[in-house]
RNA sequence: GGUCCCAUCGUCUAGCGGCCUAGGACGUUGGCCUCUCACGCCGAAAACAGGGGUUCGAGUCCCCUUGGGACCGCCA
């Protein structure tokens, strides 16, 4: 295709650090990178940067690894930990500090401190004066030999130069040299810092593009800083936009709780694919008018181009009445399940269903057939796969709640119900096959015997036999409840009567 | 405060100088269908942040203002 120096394979990480559970922001920037993996070829690498011992603990681990799992976002290597690889970061650091590209520096951070509130109080920027760098090697020695601890800082070049490099998504950035303060990248425990842990990971698993969150745009030029002075190839840098909530804040779970959090979305009834499909369409999308993507369409489709640069809203209002996220998540939710090939959608219900104790074995056997048609009937109006065992739960159980607001427009409302319903159901336990057609012709029969109106009797029907006040057509659902339950239903004395 | 980035309907976005009286999707909303609700179909309301340039022509290029965000730690 092209010359051979530009077939290195690609080589993409996705590296959280794992102190909270997978939330919708880094999993799109997983999804954004295990995308561009498969697009090209090319291996998808997880690392769990866990260097913040504090913070990290094995359950965030496994709720990340679970995350992703569940998303379909399978990883080629790893998961690699940082924490193995502290001894890599320290001698790059020995490294930089023998080529002259560091410095040890003394200053306390009391002194630092003390500097740093007297630029605030002369309101000037503050960046650290590099007081250490121009120390003679006598003077090291000599402070070192006294005991004296010292950090290690990187020795950004002095003059008029600066950083300058394309971001597949933000096109040219520059930072010149001066707007960057001589950095610190080992703590005087002799412990290195993210920035640099981070790059040495970054050059050892011969990352070839970088695809993160635009917060790590204002660390690229250090890091760049880095990779030059230890004369490693530089990857392609691609920065994501970010993900805010709709007051334009980072979302996070401790200020948003459950909804930024990939589990939450799988508790609630998601399929994966459609929370990757609408997380891929937050600051990306095609030049044509496509939203919906099988997996094949969207590694096809899937290119950094269509990245966009502004940062995008995740339209959720807290405490919203119709919609428990965004309204678009949803909605593309709700698309998955009413189209998707039933085959595979039984699989999901049958998962809810277990968890609710509604499941039987037997829908797997002799009642698969009946259970593929019945989840084909309800399933147009279901937004979560949970709808199918909590407002479909009349189709697979006799022990199903009343909607209150069904009952009280549907029943309440024609106290005569209380004695036609039962009369009903003593008319169709004796009718000759129970089919759509004999269904129907015996109720409407029975509606102009007795001189009712059949839509009163129609819903009441169906709020007495399936819970709700909304459903499929209703003889189709007579017939897909059976003969034995619709007739014991409509002859049960509901409490509501009494 | 310094540096960097961003700016089209409520939200996600199309648009890379004339195809734009600004298109699509979600949401909102009117109607059709109808035993209900949904689906589907047909409509409606809804945006180029403001101001200067450049140009025959600007949503599209440049500058300023305003607004928003990110980063500035011996956190990651």
């Amino acid at each position: 295709m092209t010359d051979i120096h530009e077939k290195q394979q690609v080589r993409v990480r996705f590296a959280p650090s794992p102190t909270g559970y997978l939330h919708i922001g880094g999993a799109r920037t997983a999804l954004l990178n295990w995308l561009f993996a498969k697009k090209h070829n090319g291996v998808f690498i997880l690392r769990i940067e866990d260097t913040d011992a504090e913070r990290s603990t094995s359950d965030s681990i496994e709720g990340i690894l679970d995350g992703l799992k569940w998303l379909g976002l399978d990883w080629d290597e790893g998961p690699y930990f940082q924490t193995h690889n502290i001894g890599a970061h320290k001698q790059a650091a020995q490294k930089l500090l023998k080529t002259g590209h560091a410095y040890k520096c003394f200053c306390t951070k009391e002194t630092l401190e003390a500097k740093k509130e007297a630029a605030m109080a002369a309101k000037t920027a503050w960046q650290y004066d590099k007081t250490c760098r121009y120390l003679t090697p006598e003077q090291v020695m000599e402070k070192e030999t006294a005991g004296q601890p010292f950090v290690v800082r990187f020795k950004v070049p002095e003059g008029d130069g600066s950083v300058v490099f394309e971001d597949a998504v933000y096109g040219a950035i520059e930072k010149r040299f001066s707007d960057i303060e001589d950095f610190v990248i080992l703590r005087s425990d002799g412990s290195p810092l993210y920035l640099l842990s981070n790059c040495i990971d970054d050059i050892n698993d011969r990352i070839t593009h970088i695809i993160r969150g635009q917060d790590g745009l204002a660390n690229t030029p250090r890091q760049l800083l880095i990779y030059n002075a230890l004369a490693a190839p530089v990857p392609v840098f691609a920065h994501m936009p970010l993900t805010l909530d709709l007051k334009k804040r980072k979302i996070s779970k401790r200020t948003h709780g459950e909804v930024v959090a990939v589990q939450f979305y799988r508790e609630k009834g998601f399929l994966p694919w459609a929370l990757v499909n609408f997380l891929v369409l937050l600051g990306w999308h095609t030049s044509d008018d496509r939203e919906i993507f099988s997996k094949e369409e969207l590694i096809e489709a899937f290119s950094l181009e269509g990245v966009s640069r502004s940062n995008s809203i995740f339209n959720y209002t807290p405490g919203d009445a119709k919609f428990f996220t965004d309204p678009k998540a949803l909605n593309i939710n709700a698309h998955y399940i009413r189209t998707m090939p039933v085959e595979e959608l039984i699989i999901w219900v049958a998962e809810a269903l277990k968890t609710t104790g509604l499941y039987d074995e037997s829908l797997k056997t002799d009642k698969r057939a009946w259970f593929i048609s019945t989840i084909d009937l309800i399933r147009q109006r279901f937004h979560t796969i949970n709808d199918f065992a909590t407002l479909g739960a009349a189709y697979f159980s006799d022990n199903f709640v009343m909607n209150e607001g069904a009952v009280k427009k549907n029943l309440l409302k024609h106290p005569g119900l209380k004695d036609w319903l039962p009369k009903l159901g003593e008319k169709l336990e004796s009718i000759q096959s129970w089919t759509i057609e004999e269904t129907e012709k015996n109720v409407r029969q029975f509606i102009e015997e007795n001189e009712l109106g059949s839509g009163v009797i129609i819903n009441a029907i169906r709020t007495v036999v399936t819970g709700q006040a909304v459903g499929p057509g209703l003889f189709d659902c007579l017939v897909a409840i059976g003969r034995e339950r619709v007739v014991a239903r409509l002859k049960r004395n509901l409490t509501c009567w009494n």
